[in-house]
DNA sequence: ATTAAGTGTCATGGT
DNA sequence: AAACCATGACACTTA
């Protein structure tokens, strides 16, 4: 807790004081403390702690900056969980602050500076309860989409209102806890909130069952309850879920009442029911998400500012209690001012820009309903932050353009990402994520282990006896799952002498395959190969004579009964003649042929001894041309049967290890794609969390006469070396659509 | 009787 | 060139 504190207050601290160096004056007053980590650490430091491992990797990559992960103990107390429910809430939107609402709503009497802007806050906050609202809306979704609004909705319930029924004090306070521990990692309060987690398991359970019971969640709990009251606004009386207001309606009435959260509510989430497509769906869902996230965070920079002013124990209690003239509601004033409900901040603080129309105000708004179609990239990109943060007028006009506006190094990436995460979602929705992958993942995640090649999970477990089977082909990245069984099959009969194609293990590991996936005809072929097999006869004299009868009885009486000279005295009993007729049948045709002709030695003698030894065998005895040629022919067929064998097992081996391959592939394929998920919203998180940052410092900047400085006029922009400047806003908009112009050309 | 799978053979091409 | 091997194609056998 401490640490957490310490750390972020540091963190604003230190960006504060980078920026008063700068030349612009900082409002920090009691937070001077001590070491000053780089901005840079500032600004994304706070996510390392948030982070996985893999994220710090990317992380480390995408800003170019060695941060090290910082609050290790954090990291191992919170990562798991929230791994955890990262995935498990990956198709569900975090909409975390319902709070907001009642801030504002109790905030607008004030005249204050610092309570003034409830105005901007309303707009996004808004906007999360659109988001919410949107899911269930669009009846496109798919099921688990729709668990996950549902969740969400039940979230935002759960969060807004403090107390819920089912909730126990102690599991407030835990909530509480964790959640005050988490804000500086940005994580949103459902990821602790005990409905949330239930959520999250009533979800499981509907996606193993494969379909979702959304109702039941909503009405379930108590925190359902305060849902609902979320959902239902309270002055319209519309229900979210179920229907919204027409789009249009939005601009015109959001200026008009701006200062009334729930009637935003009820006009933001028109703009969300706009696109149907799933397609779009999940760009909005993308975006209102990270917007919801970003206000999340504001909460969350927020909550952390109660720090300074009031018991930690007190941050969600005061959250809730939404005094209207505490320290808190100033600093969220702050963020509301920076992220939507500027009007009202200018009208206070910047006269000029009161002049606006009233209409602007709303902007803050566009970016949530515009971006729709602009897709994420103008509510995430680099520069958006400025965009997101600043007044709606600016963003009104600049929408598109204003992204870029500031080089954030990770913007670009970032932009890409959602985009990517867009169509890795469409993918996964289209492609191999169904049910059962999503249920392979998720074993994948409980085992903690990002990569399990375990061939069990593979409907044939072929897969893993089969790869050790084939030492020669293909098979590469397989060595997880066959590994140990071959090496030790090498006493196996298959002895393949000659035969070019052999593999000693091939054989017992076929067996072995085919005893666990019921390969029982290939089984008794390969037996019947092996048998057949003339190098083999050597070990197994008595099935020499064993033929193309498909079976493998031979006595050990009819060795050698073609090489016997004819007439070769033995006595003949009953069994023995039994025993001859018997195997006459089973032999080959060319050993019928060889004994018709009187060839003085056997088959397999002739077929398998080397040519020399072949060739001496030859001139040892006086052989008619007729001989010689059928001796020949027995040769040539016998090694062409072997090698026609060898072919065939070789072939189905192949065919084998690229099923293997497959669902190996396969497996990687959504192994990769959780993982690029989970960069994602790493990645995500820890821009939000920039955006708060920056919210808040911009928020605490006061120019000589102790005003907070316009977002309609200035803009923090990160230089490339860790530095940020207050430069003025229309400086910004230029470098931005500067930089926007940049890749499209790289595209062209 | 039909069919699919397993085998044996042949022709061909490569080593 | 001879010996071998690999493989496609075909035919036969068997279940």
């Amino acid at each position: 807790m401490l640490s957490l504190k310490k750390y972020l207050t540091e963190g604003l601290l230190q960006f504060t004081i980078l920026l008063s160096l700068v030349g612009v004056r900082v409002d920090v007053d009691t937070y001077l403390t001590s070491q000053l980590p780089p901005l840079r650490e500032i600004i994304l430091g706070p996510s390392s702690a948030y982070t996985q491992t893999q994220f710090h990797n990317l992380r480390n990559t995408l800003d170019g900056y060695g941060i090290h992960p910082k609050s290790v103990d954090l990291d191992n107390y919170f990562t798991a969980r929230r791994l955890l429910s990262q995935v498990r809430a990956l198709d569900r939107f975090q909409v975390p602050t319902t709070e907001v609402n009642a801030w504002l709503v109790h905030r607008d009497p004030e005249g204050s500076v610092s309570g003034s802007q409830p105005s901007s806050g309303l707009a996004l906050e808004s906007s999360s309860g659109l988001q919410d609202v949107t899911g269930p809306d669009s009846g496109v979704r798919e099921s688990e989409t729709e668990q996950g609004f549902g969740d969400d909705l039940e979230d935002l319930g759960a969060v807004a209102p403090p107390v819920s029924g089912d909730l126990t004090k102690e599991d407030i306070d835990l909530i509480d806890i964790l959640w005050r521990q988490d804000i500086d990692l940005g994580a949103g309060r459902e990821v602790f909130d005990y409905s949330h987690r239930q959520k999250e398991q009533d979800v499981d359970k509907e996606l193993r069952d494969g379909r979702g019971e959304q109702e039941d969640n909503w009405a379930g709990t108590g925190t359902d309850a305060l849902a609902q009251d979320l959902l239902v606004d309270g002055e319209t009386g519309e229900s979210f879920p179920a229907q919204f207001p027409d789009v249009t309606s939005l601009p015109e009435a959001a200026p008009s009442e701006n200062e009334s959260p729930v009637l935003q509510n009820s006009l933001l989430s028109p703009l969300l029911t706009g696109t149907e497509s799933p397609f779009d769906l999940e760009q909005q869902w993308q975006d209102l998400m990270s917007i919801m996230e970003m206000q999340a965070m504001e909460v969350n920079s927020s909550a952390s500012e109660i720090l300074y002013s009031t018991p930690p124990g007190d941050a969600l209690s005061t959250n809730y209690s939404l005094a209207p003239s505490t320290p808190i509601n100033q600093n969220v004033s702050l963020h509301q001012a920076s992220l939507g409900g500027c009007g009202q901040e200018f009208s206070l603080f910047s006269p000029e820009v009161e002049s606006l129309p009233a209409a602007a105000a709303s902007p803050a708004l566009l970016p949530l309903g515009p971006s729709n179609s602009t897709s994420l990239n103008s509510t995430f990109s680099p520069a958006s932050l400025a965009g997101l943060f600043f007044p709606p007028q600016l963003n009104g006009t600049t929408n598109d353009t204003a992204g870029p506006e500031l080089p954030d190094p990770l913007g670009g990436l970032l932009d890409e990402a959602m985009l990517d995460e867009i169509s890795l979602m469409d993918l996964a929705i289209e492609e191999g994520f169904n049910p059962v992958q999503a249920s392979q993942l998720e074993e994948e995640f409980d085992s903690d282990s990002g990569l399990s090649l375990d061939s069990s999970h593979s409907p044939s477990s072929l897969s893993g006896s089969e790869g050790s089977s084939s030492s020669s082909s293909a098979s590469t990245s397989s060595a997880s799952s066959s590994s140990s069984a071959s090496s030790s099959a090498s006493s196996s009969f298959s002895e393949e002498g000659a035969v070019g194609y052999s593999s000693d293990s091939e054989t017992l590991d076929l067996e072995e395959a085919e005893g666990a996936v019921g390969y029982q005809p290939e089984y008794s072929k390969f037996c019947r190969m092996s048998y057949q097999d003339p190098s083999q006869l050597s070990c197994l004299p008595y099935l020499e004579h064993v033929g193309h009868n498909h079976t493998y009885n031979m006595a050990p009486s009819a060795l050698d009964a073609t090489e016997l000279p004819p007439g070769g005295g033995f006595k003949k009993g009953g069994k023995e003649k039994q025993a001859a007729d018997f195997l006459e049948k089973q032999m080959s045709r060319d050993e019928h042929r060889a004994r018709a002709m009187k060839i003085p030695f056997t088959n397999d003698k002739i077929i398998n001894l080397p040519v020399e030894e072949f060739n001496e065998l030859l001139s040892k005895h006086q052989l008619s041309e007729a001989q010689l040629s059928l001796i020949r022919d027995i040769r040539r067929r016998g090694k062409n049967k072997m090698a026609a064998q060898n072919c065939r097992k070789r072939k189905l081996d192949t065919i084998l290890n690229l099923e293997r391959d497959v669902e190996d592939l396969q497996r990687d394929k959504a192994r990769l794609l959780r993982e690029k998920v989970e960069f994602l919203r790493s990645l995500r998180q820890m821009k939000q969390k920039v955006q708060s940052l920056y919210q808040e410092v911009f928020g605490r900047l006061r120019d000589e006469n102790g005003r907070p400085y316009s977002p309609s006029q200035y803009a923090l922009q990160y230089a490339g070396d860790g530095s940020v400047l207050l430069i003025p806003r229309a400086l910004a908009d230029q470098q931005a659509r500067r930089q926007e112009r940049k890749p499209k050309d790289r595209r062209k």
